[in-house]
DNA sequence: ATGAAAGCGCTAACAC
DNA sequence: GTGTTAGCGCTTTCAT
């Protein structure tokens, strides 16, 4: 809460002006320095502990070291917090810094980070959508209104003024349905959440590309009671706790496991469109012999299932940052897709 | 990247001087403005999108409505998320932000979050701690001479010129075993990390507690292979995925959780320090007809023990801001701690 | 090699 | 009720 030194504090401290503190500071190109000038000035800056103000730097220079970063859904959630981790440590390689942006709608229809963009607080957004959902109308209208640089996260969407990154949910599904073939799996369960996202049918279609033109295998899907609003309940436990209504989720996702058990036999697999599913199905019956693969794991890797692909959250994060910092130097905008290759394959028993 | 809208702007567009949209942007106590000039202006504001600019509030105000976060470990891990989602909901009720910040050191000898602070970028620091580490000297020291506003999270330690907000670990670890003695286990085997930290103490304290004077009951106390370098690997899994270390790790962990085991018997229980061991446990032997309990879940609900306390994250998130916020408005340091009293409790069998 | 001064966008004390 | 102006801390052009 003190005072912090300034331009002039070190000036006076080093008997020159401001104008030569400046130069030395940030080793003007083109601008030269008497040597003994200098040492005195970095004494000065040394003694009082300065670093340029970055509010008056911003004024001037109009460039903001800093990207806001929204989240649809919210930090607790592990595979969020990941990404975002990713994004930090990039955007930190190049003097940058990720700034927590809510979503919330002020009294003149600004979401918060529409808003902090308006402000000048940050030089661009990186948006990180759920399974369903983007940044709002308004907010797109805003940002392209505004030319402003804007990454968009896990939306399954095309924009043609902002870039996105988005995982290849399908080619992952694909893959680890293959290796689960090659295991000499003949019947094979694809055991799915009954939400209608791009993210899910493209698991699917994964899944039947593996199968497809294999007449000796049989696959079947079934679906797990979790549509659309279950998922947020599902993701409430992370911030929450066990809330009465998670709890009964689970009961009743613990039976449909059940159900869907029993239509496979022993050396059968079961593919899990999400982590930890697993540990239900090994619970229901813990004596069956089956191979248990799932789709999406976020680093819960106790719930060892016998093959998983890693959801590369970090390596995402860090693209979206990559992809905020281009468009901010001016880049053009661009999609990414980034491979779910990241396979975890346990030693066969 | 357009220019945005300034004071300026919208003053030409209303056809007044640059004070008097300032008047009614801010709703200037003390200033009156004709109804008509101030509709002009509003309008004028509402066609340019304007929002002040930040950094020249800031220059102008010196009020920065900017938070910084620091982790000494990283975001990927689940309970620092959960932590930091606490800190950015409570701030922005209060028209703040979280800045992510690294504790990197540069070439002068500041960290990253010092160097933040002395730049004006933040208006003052939350440091969440690791088990055994804050902020190191020098940072603490730089703080403390600019009389920076500081928050220390986890790190069981006293400090008079910054604040410190902490788990009641003890109380906590006394109020499972005492629920678990409450089931009428003879035997109790209380499994924690063999890394002696501040925390761990304290867990073991609290189980010994509970136990204190109960010559019924039999207290056994056996540590897991894990030192304080291992817990580095056990949480690396969460931006690394499973390194081969990690591998490792699982399988030493394995082998001496069924060592534990062989110190118990049916209808005794086992508590162990952290969330998800209880997997473990129930994979070395499933068929065990055994009382378990976990001293710290983090949101892995589906790793259901019979018993556990879970880590109010979220809340302490919420308490770290509560208390930046007071100290940026001049408050006085204090100590908080925080009950681990958020139990969950199995239906018996 | 160094200094003087303008200006980035905003606020607030003061003048009219 | 509205305008003028100084100044927050910095960079940079132009003088010296």
């Amino acid at each position: 809460m003190n005072k912090r030194a300034t331009l002039k504090d070190v000036a006076r401290e080093a008997g020159v002006t401001a104008a030569t503190v400046s130069y030395v500071v940030n080793n003007t190109p083109g601008q030269t320095v008497r040597p003994e000038t200098r040492d005195r000035v970095l004494a000065a800056v040394a003694k009082l502990n300065y670093i340029p103000n970055t509010h008056a730097q911003t004024l001037r220079s109009s460039c903001i070291p800093c990207v806001g970063v929204v989240i649809r859904k919210n930090l607790a959630v592990p595979r969020f917090a990941q990404m975002v981790f990713g994004i930090q440590e990039r955007l930190e390689q190049e003097g940058h810094n990720a700034l927590l942006l809510g979503n919330a709608v002020d009294g003149r229809g600004f979401t918060d980070y529409v808003g902090a963009y308006l402000a000048g607080r940050v030089s661009g957004i990186i948006f990180i959508g759920t399974e369903n959902m983007g940044p709002d109308k308004k907010s797109l209208e805003l940002l392209q209104a505004e030319r402003a640089p804007l990454v968009v996260f896990n939306c399954q969407t095309e924009g043609d003024f902002y870039s996105t990154v988005d995982l290849d949910y399908r080619g992952g599904a694909r893959l680890i349905t293959s290796r689960v073939l090659a295991r000499r799996c003949r019947r094979v369960l694809y055991f799915r959440p009954d939400a209608d996202t791009p993210q899910e049918r493209l698991r699917e279609q994964g899944v039947r590309d593996a199968v497809e033109g294999r007449s000796d295998v049989e696959l079947i899907v079934r679906s797990a009671p979790i549509a659309l609003d279950s998922i947020e309940v599902w993701d409430a436990r992370y911030y929450a706790g066990d809330t009465d209504e998670g709890l009964r989720l689970n009961e009743v996702f613990m039976e449909s496991a059940r159900e869907a058990l029993a239509l496979v036999e022993d050396g059968d697999a079961v593919i899990a469109s999400w982590s930890t599913w697993t540990h239900y199905f090994r619970k229901a019956e813990p004596t069956r012999d089956i191979v248990y693969a799932e789709l999406a794991n976020n680093g819960e890797s106790w719930v060892a299932s016998d093959l998983y692909t890693r959801m590369p959250n970090y390596d995402a994060g860090v693209a979206c940052a990559d992809e905020i910092l281009s468009l901010v130097n001016g880049g053009a905008c661009c999609a990414r897709t980034i491979k779910l290759a990241n396979v975890f394959e346990a030693r066969q028993p």
